[in-house]
DNA sequence: CGAAAACTCTCCCGCAGGGGGAGGGTGCAC
DNA sequence: GTGCACCCTCCCCCTGCGGGAGAGTTTTCG
């Protein structure tokens, strides 16, 4: 049997550090003195240590350790592991966009932003909603856009979306996608929905959205600008997306904020 | 001039954040109604903010994001911000390294571990030792090792080190790195010292370092085991290395704890 | 055997960078 | 003028770890 300290060097882990596994039912100690309180552990408990040690690297929370530590079976223990490691690649993405976006933003281009501004009637449309998180929007999307497609068949007109504010500023928000049909059928998740007339200050951004929050920003600043307010979801038309063309550099993006005129007070 | 909510629409920051960038002086509100409190911001802040938001994106910490946002000159932003992305590529490694540790640990190879008990006589070696943090040694040894091959010429002899466990128990060390020398120099950082005898519990890891730390935790397992007990620093001795041939497979490195027999009690 | 050194215990506070919510004052539109 | 959305400050909570105090235990060594 081991004292803590002993345990720590032939593990690496810092004696605080184990005493925290202990608390947090991660790592429990063989045997505890009832008297004194001093933790034993058995030199076997050196993998699952380790283990504990690995994951902590790779940021997984210790509620998420405990639950792979607790399941038995190898093939469910390589499944939660393969789970986070997904989430890696998604963060991994999200570094890559916010260091496209600061190349952007470190270099801007003096080339002035095209908006326009132009009123759009309520339209019918087939639709998807829900309420999403700000992280799962992506997926979401795809997994939406599928089974538009599915339900309305040959792809015709742009699809778009609306995204409301509350996705940006809290985290989680309300969502929809949508494509233009002629008679929209209620099918599934699919339904039609009436988009209210908004007057849009439109922008178009191109390439991957890796950086679209910088059009999103010089758009913000046009409107200011142009004594506007925001008002309502913004929507993005997909003009052209993955869905035509695999080249990303010709990828076009609609950006419209409905506005309405701020009194000039 | 846009009050803080609408400040928040337009850059996708919440209002707490804006606050607590105020707070933290990395994002001034270009006026602050003095008898309300009021925050209220100018367009051309919302870059700034974006700014911000993708550092902080790339975990930058805020102190350093203020040095960014301080330095007016582009060539010295773009510096700090390629110094950070180094920083992250250096974590890309540590994540890399954790799951190849991690596949080891849960698909645990049955091949029993081959342990030698070596004693060693005191040697004097040519060496360059430091105190050094967790996640400069790999940097350090380079340089160290570098510095050692310039004075010794000709590399002949294993090259070796000795690791303090507070390195990996507290984070920082003492580290020493060696070459067998007759009559070592005593020049820059270089200079003989003579490794103590010990009693080593030698064993061979082979390949890249990555999964190190497991081959450490079995040498543990065994040491204890034999019911022996860990006294003093590691050692390491790089029988094959990067110096000898790029194919990291037939990388082999010798661990050695120094060891004591336990009293039977 | 006894004292000093090394170890271990619990408990409280600190950090970053946020979120949640209470309690109360403002701005603006109808 | 009244209601409502907005804004303010202040306090506590979260995660995962470190520092340190103060007290009790074990080990070691003379």
């Amino acid at each position: 049997m081991l004292a803590i300290g002993e345990f720590s060097r032939l593990t690496h882990l810092s004696v605080r550090t184990l005493r925290r596994y202990h608390e947090a039912g991660l790592l429990e100690p063989a045997a505890v003195d009832d008297a004194t309180g001093y933790r034993y552990y058995r030199a076997d408990q050196i993998p699952v240590a380790q283990i504990i040690h690995r994951l902590r690297e790779l940021d997984v929370p210790l509620p998420e350790v405990r639950r792979i530590l607790r399941s038995p079976d190898p093939d469910a223990r390589g499944t939660l592991v393969a789970n986070h490691l997904r989430r890696l690649e998604a963060e991994l993405d999200r570094t890559r966009a916010a260091v496209a976006s600061l190349r952007r933003l470190l270099q801007p281009e003096p080339t002035a932003l095209e908006v326009e501004l132009r009123a759009v009637p309520a339209t019918t449309v087939a639709a998807i909603e829900d309420d999403v998180d700000h992280d799962d929007v992506v997926a979401w999307y795809a997994g939406a856009m599928a089974e538009l497609d599915a339900f309305l068949g040959e792809p015709a007109g742009v699809p778009g979306g609306l995204y409301d504010n509350a996705l940006f500023e809290k985290g989680r928000g309300h969502v929809l996608v949508y494509r233009p049909a002629a008679e929209p059928p209620h099918r599934g998740r699919v339904h039609p929905v009436e988009l209210p007339a908004v007057e849009l200050a439109v922008t178009t951004h191109a390439g991957e959205h890796d950086d679209i929050d910088v059009t999103y920003g010089e758009l913000g600043a046009w409107v200011v600008a142009n004594a506007l307010a925001v008002a309502g979801p913004v929507r993005e038309h997909y003009l052209v997306g993955p869905r035509d063309t695999p080249d990303a550099a010709a990828w076009r993006t609609e950006i419209g904020w409905p506005v309405f005129r701020v009194a000039p007070h």
